[in-house]
DNA sequence: CTCCGTGCAAATAGTTTGCAACCAA
DNA sequence: TTGGTTGCAAACTATTTGCACGGAG
């Protein structure tokens, strides 16, 4: 069985241990898999694995994980929906347009070369990259 | 003033020169420049020079001008709107987190190197590149 | 004359907000 | 105790759809 501590996992990123939020990370980090997720399939999985949280509660703790660092939002996505990924750290996806399906791209598979310079008095924050495939 | 005609620039595109199309694509088209506009302020555009359009037919006609290939659906930009590019050709973009504003990337500037191997039996349509800047 | 395109209003989808009740620290 | 969290329902934003009317070819 898993030995994941979803108390401190919370506590390292600095949020209480609440209900929601103990399900939420058990879902999302136990395994330590990566994992692309919309607040819809996290609503079903919650609801799966035993008492429901409010959809609006969901959100709240993503938006949290995602602020905290544990969680990334993902752009590029089919517009409309947000995807949160697990892996916190810069990487690119594949995104099927067939399927809406969102893969990894294998970390340093890939790289820009004449990364352009900001506009005035701007700073890169960083760049994603998307993939489409079909 | 501008010789543009809209008429013949629907006609090549295969699309009926109907009152809204044809102010769509003045607005869009006639100076040439690179654009990025949401249906939004096209449709205050539109609203701005004379009668007005359906928001409806802002979205129907963007649709027809995409699949025809004047336009281009840019991914990435803030979600939940959708962003249509004058620029129709392959180029990149940054998106300004603060201003929520998109800017064209001069082509060339930019290109990818070990573009991975697309998932089993599929094929790479494109790729988006989005540099956020602050 | 015919059919594509348009306008309107209503329907959706996804996400956010306001606020009272609740509970972890 | 107390301020951060939750749940619910209602509000919102962006986009889409259904359908009758209208105009381009």
């Amino acid at each position: 069985m898993t030995d994941f501590d979803a108390t401190r996992f919370l506590d390292a990123y600095g949020l209480r241990a609440t209900r929601p939020r103990t399900m939420i990370a058990h879902i999302l980090f136990a395994d330590g898999r990566d994992r692309h997720v919309t607040a819809e399939w996290l609503s079903d999985e919650v609801g799966r694995r035993g008492e429901p949280v409010a959809l609006a509660t969901i959100y709240n703790t993503l938006h949290s994980l995602v602020e905290a660092g544990a969680l990334r939002e993902v752009r590029g996505a089919a517009p409309g929906t947000i995807v949160f990924d697990t892996n916190a750290h810069p990487h690119h996806h594949f995104f099927d347009e067939t399927t809406g399906e969102l893969t990894d791209i294998p970390a340093g598979a890939l790289s820009l070369s004449g990364l352009p310079e900001a506009p005035a008095d701007k700073t890169v924050a960083g760049y994603d990259i998307v993939i489409r495939v079909r």
